[in-house]
DNA sequence: CTAGGATCCTGTCAGC
DNA sequence: TGCTGACAGGATCCTA
């Protein structure tokens, strides 16, 4: 479920924990969560690349993350009971860990970083610090809204004529970084229905789609992302993009924040999708 | 080549 | 209470 703007808010937020400090075990609960052989050498950059978390060592070996639907990082220092917790969001954050859904424990010098996945699909992959941007799933990665060009991105919107735009602004080698909650988003924001062909989306609209969708990916890392994170205490303090900016997004049934209308779901490529009848035309095609 | 659906997996919730 | 199906913030694989 993290999105871009999760993944950049747990990569600032590990930063400031785990940088320089030496894994000194790995325990692999799962094995199809962990790919490639475990190691031991000490951490010197986090990097993101879409929604795909970099950690590099000094061996000149990273290790690539990603949560995919249900993964969670949680840090545990040994001094003092802090904790960070981001990702999907649930129980485990204030749970005790290990738990059943614990799939990689990485021993760290000062603490403990806990890979957890409910679903399994996320995953921790073991890859030469060279190789990173050879890797098939990062290689393929368009740019990130704040860098896409315009031109690029319309013609590749034309290339699926046919599909719906919601399901084509998922797709990372279109653009980069959105995921279900910020695509019903930037498409409210840009008052585009989601079933919209994307062959019939104007390069207005394609504009709207760019700019829309960074300014709702960046609002959203200013406020730590729709994640959680907390230091010290159980209650701690929650990442409120969803409470606080989303418009329509989790809001079926509730009052559309411009014109009254009840938000809809309905659903496009699969995928539950929030929208406001009123505001985004529908399609006649 | 595109488009759409199935699939990976576990857990929760609504409805009977 | 127990079962059953739908659904879940992702991406890939398979088929037509």
């Amino acid at each position: 479920m993290p999105e871009l703007p999760e993944v950049e808010t747990i990569r600032r937020g590990l930063s400031k924990f785990i940088m320089h400090q030496k894994i000194v075990k790995v325990e692999v609960l799962c094995a199809k969560s962990f790919i490639g052989e475990p190691f031991s050498a000490t951490i010197v950059g986090l990097r993101r690349y879409g929604k795909a978390l970099v950690i590099d060592f000094d061996n000149e070996m990273s290790l690539m993350i990603h949560l995919r639907m249900t993964g969670q990082l949680i840090y545990d220092l040994k001094k003092g009971k802090n904790r960070f917790a981001a990702g999907h969001p649930n129980e485990n954050f204030v749970d005790k860990l290990p738990n059943s859904q614990t799939r990689v424990i990485l021993e760290l010098e000062n603490g403990t970083l806990y890979f957890n996945d409910q679903r399994k699909f996320g995953f921790i992959k073991v890859l030469p610090t060279r190789e990173v941007e050879n890797d098939a799933f990062i290689k393929k990665l368009a740019k990130e809204p704040w860098s896409i060009d315009l031109d690029d991105f319309y013609e590749r919107l034309q290339k699926h004529p046919k599909s719906p735009i919601k399901s084509v602004i998922l797709d990372q080698s279109i653009i980069c970084g959105l995921g279900n909650i910020y695509a019903d988003e930037t498409l409210f924001m840009s008052k585009i229905h989601p079933t919209k062909k994307s062959g019939n989306i104007t390069r207005k609209e394609a504009e709207d789609i760019i700019k829309n969708a960074g300014k709702i990916m960046q609002k959203s890392i200013e406020s730590g992302g729709s994640t959680f994170e907390t230091y010290v205490k159980a209650d701690g303090t929650r990442g409120d993009y969803l409470d606080k900016f989303a418009q329509v997004f989790n809001r079926t049934g509730e009052k559309c924040p411009v014109c009254g209308t009840k938000i809809e779901k309905i659903k496009v490529a699969g995928r539950g999708t929030h929208l406001c009848p009123t505001c985004q035309e529908v399609s006649h095609d």
